[in-house]
DNA sequence: CAGTAGTGTCAGTCTTTACTGACATTACCG
DNA sequence: CGGTAATGTCAGTAAAGACTGACACTACTG
């Protein structure tokens, strides 16, 4: 009468792994899905993420129970971004893909892959704003609206100024090693006040 | 022959202010657009930051072209999220907007209510998550496919620690002051290395 | 305390984004 | 250098998300 082999229904370990690995898959795709990346990009990514081995692209579908299309745009753009990477074997037509394992790697390159396309472009376009603002704010400097005008200018100054700060805080980030990351946790720390109404757990 | 005067049709300072302040409102929904925040709140939000006097959401309404529901909605979301506040004042009805001015305190505000409202809950299912892979791997660990629902436990664990480490990133920027944070800003740069291809400008 | 300006709500509609699946293309195989 | 398994593309469709506007509610005002 061993207790161990009468507990309940026991699922068998198979199961077990599958359901891991769905419970982990679809919490991804919901963080992705929040932050503006789209559901199928995430839920891929951490497919491959978990996966012992590297997968082909019709075991991504069969395994997600997406169509193989979606799961070829979706490789296309995880490939651009440098968080998976294709497996060539030999003698073999199929090319399998694998994605990084480790997290502060790939979050790593997520940042800079955001930085490059979507901060950039958008810091680029507010200086284009702050400029034409300045140069407005002198030619009507005299007029009453030209006022106005002068206020709005400073506050655009002021705004690109911090999102400028903002963006070298990001670089400073992106410039530590996956070793650095641990000093300059423990060196941010030392700017944490007291108070510990903040705290995680 | 005053030759400022002869300047080929200038515009006058009111179209001009109106046209700074639509750059910088359809810039900055672009951003929110981006990063999953519905544009309309972040033209809303944006045309608050600007505006030199309060505005009530019939002149918000009018100013953006978009109907009174969906400002009326926005403003709701953009007061919990603490960007924004009421402004009353006394024997009128109506109740006029304006944004918190300082760049970094409401950036300090949207990234303290992102974390409280979508990493928190996205962390707690993580930790569920690891703890049932944990379990799991214990209940199985003796036959075949036990191994890889440990290695399969050991990811989820191991990304689940970086993700607590980065809410802990999170903490600390969020424990600075806006004085602090300048502070900050030359301690990170020791952190980044002699190469500069990462350079903003 | 009736009248009404101002605000809130939400069902329906419009817009945007994501996904599917049929067809086109590629590249390895014998 | 055909044959074909695998991948790529993209028009059409489905799903998700945002916006409008009619109606409901609220609270000031006279």
């Amino acid at each position: 009468m061993p207790p161990e082999a009468a507990m309940t229904a026991k699922k068998n370990s198979q199961d077990t792994l599958h359901e891991v690995e769905d419970r982990f898959i679809e919490n991804w795709g919901d963080i992705s899905a929040l932050w503006g990346v789209n559901r199928s990009m995430g839920r891929i990514h951490a497919l491959l993420f978990l996966a012992p081995d590297p997968l082909s692209m019709e075991e991504v579908a069969t395994r997600l129970q997406i169509s193989h299309g979606n799961v070829s745009t979706s490789v296309r753009d995880l490939l651009a971004w440098g968080v998976i990477k294709r497996v060539h074997q030999s003698g073999e037509r199929k090319i399998l893909y694998e994605a990084e394992q480790d997290p502060w790697t790939w979050f790593h390159t997520c940042i800079r892959e955001r930085r490059r396309r979507e901060v950039e472009p958008v810091r680029e376009n507010l200086h284009e704003v702050k400029d034409f603002a300045r140069q407005a704010a002198k030619e009507h400097k005299d007029s009453a609206e030209g006022r106005k005008l002068a206020i709005t200018q400073a506050k655009v100054e002021n705004f690109t100024k911090y999102v400028d700060e903002f963006a070298d805080l990001i670089d400073a980030f992106l410039s530590m090693g996956s070793g650095t990351i641990g000093k300059f946790f423990r060196l941010a720390a030392k700017f944490v006040p007291k108070r510990k109404d903040l705290a995680r757990k």
